[in-house]
DNA sequence: TCCAATTATCTTGACGTCGAGATAGTTGGA
DNA sequence: TCCAACTATCTCGACGTCAAGATAATTGGA
């Protein structure tokens, strides 16, 4: 009987007409999500990151040497808007994590790397963001995690397909 | 090959010490959350609401006749500060969804109902919202559904296990 | 060569949320 | 009866996000 529980016993009683199958499942998940949110979030803090910050650092690490994109490449691959990666660069620029420099290539735009200073960091980051990871996962067994896995991806695509949104998948 | 495989490649490329095995749950989990996110909300923006006016309005819904709780008791359960709920309570009050009047028994606090007009709009919104999670889900085989149940159930009592934070459950 | 259309990025204003602190009212014990 | 401690709610300031619009530079075709 957990928080999701109560509540589908509450709308059991005052709406008997409705099916809320449904909304067990979704509502479970949306816990969920908050919780690892919050579980992420230790790590992120401890190291004077936040979610937003964390996301553009990790995406220009991975995208490899030399550690640089455009912020139009950046807000397509962290899915936000231009203005919200605008609020982003500012602080991680006033931070010292990255630089902005003009695009030689094309006068309209810029570049944006990770200074020596933000790669030392993002590199401690994410090898304790993927411990974290592990931990937050730890007692569900092997079975269960391929499952889950394989369910999860399988609603993803349902739901892909329908939203001509986003995601064009390949 | 999805957004979560593209950066789990990167990733294996760029850092293969890592293990990024849960950051694929993980991250597939966080992507459906934001579709759902998305999908929901087109049912509550055709009535004027959002998920935090949403939230509100059916709690007090949910909550039985005579529809009516403290803000301290909303904030509880929709689990949000105190701030937050005084912002919400004041922009649902102006569009004459809620009520808020003093409680007699108690001068410090407030009791907040539904006014007949959020009454009869939560009514309306719920039952679409309901067959809008139906419709969110379709394509998913029973089976499926019960292994998600099960696995997210357990997931989050684990992670409930260890944070000592909210939800003490029973 | 020019310029209208396009593109890259930033700016602005409105939300929703939080944490910390302010305000007003209640309560239990000396 | 008093008042210190507690409680309910609101206020304030800081964030992070978005949508829409502004600014500046590039580009393709007449």
């Amino acid at each position: 009987m957990d928080h999701v529980d109560r509540i589908l016993a509450q709308w059991n009683k005052e709406r008997p007409d409705l099916d809320v199958g449904p909304m067990g499942l979704i509502g479970r998940l949306k816990r969920l999500h908050d919780q690892l949110a919050e579980g992420l979030n230790h790590i992120y803090s401890a190291h004077g990151l936040n979610a937003a910050s964390f996301d553009v650092l990790a995406t220009l690490r991975r995208s490899g040497a030399p550690y640089a994109l455009s912020p139009s490449a950046l807000s397509a691959s962290t899915l936000v808007t231009s203005g919200t990666m605008t609020n982003r660069l500012d602080r991680l620029e006033s931070a010292g994590l990255i630089a902005r420099q003009r695009n030689p290539q094309d006068g309209r735009g810029f570049v944006v790397a990770l200074t020596p200073k933000g790669f030392t960091l993002i590199e401690q980051v994410v090898s304790e963001h993927v411990a974290n990871q592990h931990a937050l996962m730890e007692g569900i067994p092997p079975h269960v995690r391929e499952e889950l896995n394989a369910h999860l991806r399988l609603w993803l695509s349902l739901l892909d397909a329908r939203s001509p949104s986003a995601e064009s998948e390949r």
